[in-house]
DNA sequence: ATGGTAGACCCTCTA
């Protein structure tokens, strides 16, 4: 079972190196996030296609997530926004079950700048976050909690770790929070075949578009998939597909690729 | 030089 996440930067815009990636690598179950478009313009007919069929959560110009799954598998039970904030109407939140797994798609919020709402509203949606998955990981089933978490977890994580200390995905308390969560039981799946070690390569999902920061390899490690005990006793493979970002008209966020043993 | 890019969309916001 291939599960891959990708932030996308407007699903519209990056259709052809979304539908290419699709055709050569045929994951079972692509997450995506930061659609940029509402659910009625998804382009779901390409995806249809390459025999994926698609739940969207889209709202206008911002956010915005999707699953999408390869025929003949089902989406089954889907939940279409995080519990516990009914007035909360941003699209950052899709879950459902496939194939016995149950698999979410998230775009946790970036949290800049740190003294606007915007920095409360993230540690409210973490702790939001922190309760469901607590409920779900009580079910002691297999379950997958992928997508952009605007989380640097680590040093290791980021180019420059002085410089990003008080920004919204790196700041201690923004940590704190993300440890929390992981502290519930949740297994981080690429840290965990790919322990950080000194003098080698970093490993990044994200490379600003400004300031040269991709040929440069100045980057974030802040896509993530988490794992319930019964999906980490699965775990495989988690890998970082550079390649796409590479392209023209890129998106800032890479493929990050999971495999769970059937 | 306090810089730079990208996407959506009404011009400024978000990242």
């Amino acid at each position: 079972m291939k599960i891959a996440s990708w932030n996308v930067n407007s699903i519209r815009a990056r259709l052809p190196i979304v539908t290419d990636w699709l055709a050569s690598r045929r994951p079972e179950i692509l997450l995506l996030q930061e659609l940029k478009c509402e659910a009625d313009a998804f382009p779901a007919e390409p995806f249809a296609a390459l025999d994926y069929q698609a739940v969207v959560v889209g709202q206008k110009s911002y956010n915005g997530v999707a699953m999408l799954v390869r025929r003949p598998l089902a989406i089954e039970r889907p939940l279409l926004a995080l519990p516990g904030d009914e007035a909360d109407a941003q699209a950052r939140y899709l879950e459902a079950t496939v194939a016995g797994l149950r698999v979410a798609t998230l775009y946790l919020p970036n949290g800049n700048p740190v003294d606007s709402d915007k920095y409360p509203y993230k540690l409210r949606w973490m702790a939001r976050l922190r309760a469901h998955a607590a409920g779900l990981l009580a079910q002691e089933r297999p379950v997958v909690l992928g997508g952009d978490y605007n989380i640097i977890p680590e040093p290791e994580d980021v180019h420059d770790p002085e410089g990003w200390r008080n920004d919204a995905l790196f700041r201690l308390e923004s940590r704190k929070a993300y440890r929390a969560l992981l502290h519930l039981g949740l297994t981080e799946a690429y840290r965990a075949l790919h322990p950080a070690v000194p003098g080698q390569p970093p490993a990044y999902t994200f490379w600003d578009y400004q300031a040269g920061c991709w040929p440069r390899n100045l980057g974030l490690r802040i896509d993530h998939f988490l794992l319930s005990p019964q999906a980490a006793d699965r775990l495989e493979s988690c890998t970082i597909d550079r390649q796409p970002r590479g392209l023209d008209r890129a998106s800032d966020h890479t493929p990050v690729v999971l495999v769970l043993r059937d």
